[in-house]
RNA sequence: GGGUUUGUAGCUCAGUUGGUUAGAGCACCGCUCUGAUAAGGCGGGGGUCGGAAGUUCAAAUCUUCCCAAACCCA
């Protein structure tokens, strides 16, 4: 007694299903089971890039994170002993902000009074609560993680490990703190690293101004400068020019003398821009040439032109040279003492100088957008500051924390550097001492902050930094990875060419807290371990013991200076987040603690992540801190996609209502569903995310579905039990079957351990049409058959392989709607399977059942069949009328695929003989016509000669000739011409009473003519079919017998029944036909042959 | 301004080492099949393969230049 297969809901729901499947799973513990089954094999490294922490997730993140699912399936399938961690990334600015709004906190201040403590706090409890939510939604997705084990940046072992490493750079010599200018945010109170700047860029218009500075021993003498933001004129320090430009001298008309660079006079800027209204502010004018702006003024001269080298060392009065800060020898309020010994103050540096190049050997001043001349504060802008270190200028840093102007500053001080108030004052100011020439708004894209939408100012301050000089090591480890796409790899090495020194200190108070503490001679210390901290500390450890390692606990920990002695405190900056991220191939492969574990799993044989951004902060990371910690790569195979967008690739904005979220889409369109579109998705471009293309995906979901439901609903009918197919005894298409499905599995493995699962997901949509619409469609009536002879155990057989091997192949996939047909076909009639689809090994190719010639025929019978139905179309003439004859023209590659599948043909295209042909001129004839646009070049006065010539010949010779040669030759007047493809055309003429189609190989023609005797039988054919909707219609099952009632007064419908009775019955399961409809117990009226007819049936069993 | 990537049907995209008449899905229209099918099939309209030049018997594919978009860096 054989065990029978749980009968199939046609109609199945998917969300359903896949919430009883996760049930299951929960239930049977499979996970754990996949785990153990894996223990102690070789290992499968993956190393999960943290999520933040901070939000639910979105359907972005589940691109990833099915990837990252599905190629952990597999490997597990494949027998790999996996980790299956799981990250959170927890600290940070994100955070921060998230509890700042939910507090309603306005600045950092807030927080002070808050109390950091508390403010750490709830902190640390958004995480917990967003990586709970995260973990849930990505168990729904079918994530198959070690969920109890996550590894968070914000454990102590991920925070000591990363002081281990600065420790290590310390030592090295490359940590430092700087003074440089950096963009800051005055609401946030922090400055911006070079990689968070990027996401804050805005487009604004900004008040920008052309500023006369007045030379000394000049008379009425003005060099021209041009900014856009004025702020920074009252910390002017000096001029630069760059020597090899042209600069004119020119005259207006008040006769002041004005200098700037020739190329800008009539310089047009932001012209296209402006033309195609491009980065550009609507509502902005034009912008004025330099002339233009002189012409409005009573017009100009040109009085010479000179070399920027002629201007050099030229002294010029500064805009604000009243103010405290600008007489301070040595600058303010960072004294040079250097300088301020030699009595030196801003006003002695303004000087005309050389702007020089840049690290890339780029001049600094070059003509254009400005006046050629550009006005330099040291302490407010970053360029500006590397030329005043150069140079040796004082230093005037005019902002505190807030962005607001600090003493020193006159009327100034006090004041808001980023408002609008401030900004008119200054203008004000400008005009009135007779130092602005024009005002204009100015479009441009300008830095903010990415949380409080603040504009950045440049603010000279103390951070933290790596020095990067050891790039080049970065770049080696680079070239040892598989960058899919592959080029990430470049993309990754112009990053490491053209970044920075790696500001790693944030005014903050969520996050890392950088181990440095320091001392009052100005030294500092690393400390690389709590150990160390807890043998050098020297007040307050114990305060801080029992704690995490953040702010504030860690803050009461003073150490002494391990040489001089000296007592140091913490500096209190946090650490910038990225480091976080960075040392988890360490951290969490406890580096520290177990090296044995460490070495079993470093480097990760494969990582996942969204690409963009990501070269500059996680990849970058990753390689930094693992060159640093060991000079390797910490992982083998990176593979990148892109983002998600909404179904017209828009972003998806909460604002703009077309976010998808994450448990919608779900419990919407089924996880399924989803981890199909995304592992369809070449990851290179970005995903258009939504309804629609769900529904798309959903057609292959359900004929694997239909495919599947078919098979159970015979197979219970029949107490058919799997057995192993008989590969020998087999029919053709049987074997055809599972040669495609074996050789989808080898396209499987090739797709899988190459990560191009999207390559494979085409390949399983034209399997499954291969199954569905030819495998299932030609063998119906094998499965409908009464006996259970082994004709129809075979195909059995075949089927439940086919289907097998298919769900085991895709299961990493679709790992629900795959676990449930499993259970169904295999775990549940074979005790000694596994219970889980997820338990199995991968398929395996197998070569014994090798036979490509086998696929070519039946592909090819395919194609011929598809000609067959398209010759019956041209002609109008429907499948169900039976047709007389075909006729087949096929080359020597196809003539085996008919010579051996005439039934299949004839039954497909309901046709009664079929007639090969040798020739393609038995079906056809062939008009060949000169192409007169491309021959008429090459024929000179042969033209007529030559269309007698096309007229006489061969025409598969001449088609042959082209494929051998690309050229047929004729000899016309005894020349010779080389006559190509394109300079004939070919008319193709059925002949008489055929319809036809062709193409490169073969040519079918179907007879068109239907003697009466077809007539009839095409009408017995309209009316089963009408009766078998019938039947469906009226809900009767498929075994069930019928009597039937015809009404009708149609001749040939009565000639046509009496003869195919038998076929009528047998098609419809009818017993008898009957006479009276009112016996019946459904009726239908239709049209038959264009007269009324009336069927009516009723159940006979 | 520099770098990377991408330009193929109305939309989304395939197109192998250069090789027949450049394809698929969606959408639209017509026809059709169906007792597994929420499907399927045949056909139609719709293409300067971003543009130009070059190499070649042959270019969507290779080379050069240009144009456009996205991203990155200045």
């Amino acid at each position: 007694m054989s065990v029978k297969f749980k009968k199939v809901n046609p109609k199945p729901d998917f969300i359903v299903l896949e919430h009883d499947v996760l049930d299951k799973w929960s239930k049977d513990k499979t996970f754990n089971k996949l785990v153990d089954k894996n223990k102690g094999n070789d290992t499968w490294s993956f190393i999960d890039g943290p999520i933040t922490a901070n939000n639910p997730m979105g359907v972005h993140h589940a691109w990833g994170r099915t990837l990252k699912d599905l190629y952990q399936r597999y490997h597990a399938m494949n027998g790999y002993d996996l980790r299956y961690q799981n990250g959170f990334d927890c600290q940070g600015l994100w955070v921060e902000v998230e509890v700042e709004k939910e507090l309603g906190f306005k600045s950092k201040k807030d927080i002070e009074n808050y109390g950091v403590e508390k403010f750490v706090n709830l902190c640390k409890e958004r995480v917990r609560k967003y990586s709970k939510i995260q973990t849930e939604q990505s168990i729904r997705l079918g994530y198959w993680m070690d969920w109890e084990n996550s590894y968070y940046t914000m454990s102590d072992e991920n925070n000591y490990t990363i002081w281990a490493l600065l420790k290590k750079l310390f030592e090295k010599g490359k940590i430092y703190r700087g003074t440089d200018v950096v963009p800051w945010s005055g609401r946030s109170g922090t400055s911006y690293s070079q990689m968070e700047i990027i996401e804050g860029r805005k487009l604004v218009a900004h008040r920008s101004v052309f500023v006369r500075l007045p030379l000394l021993n000049r008379e009425n003498e003005y060099i021209l400068v041009w900014t856009t933001t004025p702020w920074t004129l009252s910390s002017n320090v000096a001029a630069a020019v760059n020597v090899n430009l042209d600069y004119v001298k020119l005259k207006a008309s008040d006769d002041s003398i004005y200098y700037f660079a020739k190329d800008n006079l009539k310089f047009q800027r932001l012209e296209n821009q402006f033309k195609d209204k491009k980065q550009w502010i609507e509502g902005v004018p034009k912008l004025k040439t330099i002339a233009q702006i002189f012409n409005e003024r009573g017009g100009y001269s040109i009085k010479e032109t000179i070399k920027g080298s002629d201007m050099i060392g030229w002294r010029y009065r500064g805009p604000f040279d009243d103010l405290d800060a600008q007489n301070l020898p040595g600058g303010h309020p960072f004294v040079k003492d250097d300088l301020k010994e030699q009595g030196i103050s801003a006003i002695d540096c303004h000087k005309i100088i050389d702007g020089g190049k840049d690290n890339i050997g780029n001049d600094i001043v070059v003509s254009g957008e400005g006046t050629g001349i550009v006005h330099i504060a040291t302490g407010c802008g970053a360029i500006d500051n590397k030329i005043g270190k150069k140079l040796k200028l004082v230093e005037i840093a005019p902002l505190n924390d807030e962005a607001k102007y600090i003493e020193g500053f006159g009327w100034l001080t006090g004041k808001l550097a980023t408002s609008i108030e401030t900004r008119d004052k200054i203008l004000e100011y400008l005009k009135r001492e007779n130092f602005l020439l024009y005002a204009e708004d100015y479009p441009h894209v300008y830095p903010h902050c990415w949380r409080s939408g603040d504009e950045l100012v440049y603010r000279s301050v103390d951070e933290w930094y790596i020095n990067m000089d050891w790039r080049e090591e970065i770049k080696k480890v680079v070239d040892d990875i598989n960058w899919i796409p592959s080029w990430g790899h470049d993309r990754e090495n112009e990053w490491l060419d053209n970044m920075g020194d790696w500001m790693i200190s944030k005014k903050r108070f969520w996050g890392l807290a950088l181990p440095i503490w320091a001392f009052e001679d100005g030294s500092f210390h690393v400390v690389g371990s709590k150990e160390e901290l807890k043998e050098l500390a020297v007040e307050g450890y114990d305060k801080f013991d029992g704690n995490s390692p953040h702010k504030p606990w860690i803050d009461y920990v003073k150490i002494k200076h391990p040489e001089s002695g000296l007592l140091g405190k913490r500096i209190p900056d946090v650490g910038n987040p990225w480091l976080d991220a960075g040392i988890v191939p360490f951290s969490t492969l406890k580096y520290i603690s177990d090296k044995e574990y460490w070495n079993k799993w470093f480097p990760a044989d494969f990582v996942v992540e969204c690409f963009p951004g990501q070269f500059r902060n996680w990849f970058y990371s990753l390689l930094a801190m693992s060159t640093v910690m060991e000079n390797k790569t910490p992982f083998k195979t990176l593979l990148g996609h892109a983002l998600v967008k909404d179904e017209t690739g828009r972003d998806m904005h909460k604002s703009w209502g077309n976010a998808i979220w994450f448990d919608d889409a779900a419990e919407k369109m089924g996880v399924d569903v989803m981890r199909w579109m995304y592992s369809s998705q070449n990851p290179e471009h970005n995903l258009l995310f939504g309804y629609k293309q769900a529904d798309e995906v959903r057609k292959d979901i359900l004929t694997l579905w239909n495919v599947y439901s078919f098979f159970v609903t015979y197979a219970i009918l029949d107490d058919y039990s799997p057995k192993k197919v008989d590969f020998s005894k087999a029919e053709k298409i049987d074997k055809w079957i599972l040669c495609k499905t074996n050789e989808f599995i080898k396209k499987s493995t090739e797709y899988y351990s190459s990560f191009q699962v999207y390559k494979l997901m085409k390949e399983a949509s034209l399997l499954l049409d291969d199954l569905s619409n030819w495998y299932v469609r030609r063998n119906r009536r094998r499965f409908w058959k009464s006996e259970n002879d082994s004709d129809k155990l075979i195909a059995y057989d075949t089927l439940y392989s086919c289907l097998v091997a298919i769900i085991k192949t895709i299961a990493p996939v679709i790992p629900f709607l795959t676990e449930e047909i499993y259970n169904n076909l295999v775990s549940s009639v074979d005790v000694d399977a596994p219970e889980s689809i997820h338990l199995c090994d991968f398929p395996e190719y197998d070569t014994s059942i090798i036979d490509n010639d086998l696929i070519n025929e039946i592909d090819t019978l395919i194609s011929i069949v598809k000609m067959g139905r398209s010759a019956r179309n041209k002609a109008n003439i429907k499948i169900r009328q039976p047709l007389s004859s075909i006729s087949i023209y096929a080359d020597s590659m196809s003539v085996d695929s008919v010579l051996n599948n005439k039934e299949q043909i004839l039954e497909e295209l309901n046709i009664k003989t079929v007639t090969i042909c040798k020739s393609r001129d038995d079906i056809v004839m062939f008009n060949i016509k000169p192409n007169y646009s491309t021959l008429s070049s090459k024929v000179s006065g042969n033209m007529k000669d030559i269309i007698g010539k096309l007229k006489e010949l061969n025409f598969d010779k001449m088609m042959d000739s082209f494929k051998s040669k690309g050229i047929y030759s004729i000899v016309v007047n005894g020349l010779n011409f080389d006559i190509t493809r394109e300079d004939i055309i070919i008319e193709e003429i059925p002949l008489e009473n055929l319809s036809i189609s062709t193409n490169q190989n073969i040519a079918v023609g179907v007879s068109t003519l239907i003697t009466s005797e077809l007539h009839n039988e095409g009408l017995i054919r309209d009316l089963i079919r009408h009766i078998q909707n019938l039947r469906k219609d009226s809900d009767l099952s498929i075994n069930d017998r019928i009597n039937l009632v015809i009404k009708h007064d149609d001749e040939s419908l009565y000639v046509a029944i009496d003869k195919h009775k038998k076929y009528l019955l047998n098609e419809v399961l009818g017993v008898v036909i009957d006479d009276g409809l009112e016996s019946m117990d459904y009726l239908k009226p239709l049209k038959i042959n264009n007269r009324e007819v009336i069927i009516g049936i009723k159940v006979n069993n």
